[in-house]
RNA sequence: CGCGGGAUGGAGCAGUCCGGUAGCUCGUCGGGCUCAUAACCCGAAGGUCGGGGGUUCAAAUCCCCCUCCCGCAA
């Protein structure tokens, strides 16, 4: 027998999820995502790719300011359902919410579970400089991302992996996860395995202030803020007191100089921390991204005796 | 009407304020040098300066309109 999903989401990241559960023929009675927002150039309001998904499937969508003012909960108990699935929804949901359906409320997490708790936890793990990560389902309790395991996935991150690419990835595990934990919770045979606290960290929502590289940090740290930081919202260096957006770079062995002077006649090659790395690709604000030779010819010649430097 | 940058030989840029010879770094092609090079030297080709209108003896440059690209902010 069908049981009535109520499908919780809002960005990118959950659409996959969402997909899948449509083309597998599951009941999705209601979607609930984040409000429309002001986006882009001219700053019109468009809806989050989650409820673009469902309106086109024709699927009742809810976007609910706040979950704790009873509305929602009210709205909830009409629509009844057996299972709430919550995907990067954006919003902690209260306890009233989470005992109203019978199989409870689960999550689809793009972390191994208790590491990278929050909301930006794929972003942290490059940044952090890990070599594996994964997804993991949970049973929802009221904490942030503190909920019974359920099933966990690995995998290895590329070397050279970014935030963008990685997210289309665990994206589409995390819908391949979320149908398994749900044939799972159906069938009662659900593993529950609570998190060991002394082992979490957090993932804070990535911040602008963030985006800073600093040519003092290891080679291996520049390139690592770099990967977690692309496609968005992009790691940035100064030239000339413009900001230049690094979309690549990589470490360089054996060379070293010092911070930000460019080392090369012809590669971008930078003295960074104890070492130096190479920026491979990079964009002029006002401009599209270009590789580093490319962005070079553009760059004015300095007068004689002085080096080319990053701010 | 959120703020802002941009469109100039194949690429990236300067020149635009203060109208009057099309410039720089590369690439391409030809030649030279070298054991050798993402090295160097010499030479050449290649542009109706995004589109339209206007002002002017004269517009990449000044005025008006249009198209396309991008950054920030959210």
């Amino acid at each position: 027998m069908s049981r009535k999903i109520v499908f919780m989401g809002t960005p990118d990241f959950a659409v996959p999820c969402l997909d899948r559960l449509i083309s597998d023929s599951h009941a999705i009675s209601a979607v609930f995502c984040q409000p429309d927002r002001p986006k882009g150039r001219g700053m019109s309001l468009s809806p989050p790719p989650v409820k673009q998904l469902a309106s086109a499937r024709g699927i009742p969508v809810f976007q609910p300011l706040t979950l704790r003012d009873g509305e929602a909960a009210t709205l909830l108990r009409g629509l009844a359902p057996d299972l709430i699935v919550v995907v990067a929804y954006g919003r902690i949901l209260p306890l009233e919410i989470l005992e109203l359906p019978p199989l409870g409320c689960i999550n689809v997490h793009a972390s191994l579970l208790p590491r990278w708790r929050g909301a930006a936890p794929i972003q942290w793990s490059l940044i952090a400089g890990d070599t594996k990560t994964g997804v993991t389902t949970m049973h929802m309790s009221e904490g942030l991302d503190t909920g019974d395991i359920i099933l966990k996935r690995e995998i290895d991150i590329y070397p050279d992996e970014t935030s963008g690419h990685l997210f289309d990835r665990l994206s589409q595990m995390g819908a391949e996860l979320l149908v398994e934990t749900i044939y799972l919770l159906k069938s009662g045979n659900a593993p529950r395995t609570p998190q060991d606290d002394a082992l979490a960290t957090l993932a804070p929502p990535i911040q602008k202030n963030m985006s800073k590289l600093n040519f003092s940090a290891s080679p291996k740290d520049f390139c690592n803020l770099v990967r977690g930081l692309n496609p968005s919202p992009g790691a940035i260096i100064h030239f000339s007191g413009n900001p230049v957006k690094v979309h690549k770079a990589i470490p360089v062995a054996d060379v070293s100089g010092k911070p930000g002077v460019i080392l090369h006649t012809k590669r971008l090659v930078v003295g960074c921390g104890d070492g130096a790395v190479e920026l491979i690709t990079l964009q002029s604000q006002g401009k599209k991204p270009m590789d580093a030779a490319t962005w070079r010819n553009g760059i004015r010649k300095p007068p004689d005796g002085t080096v080319l430097k990053f701010d």
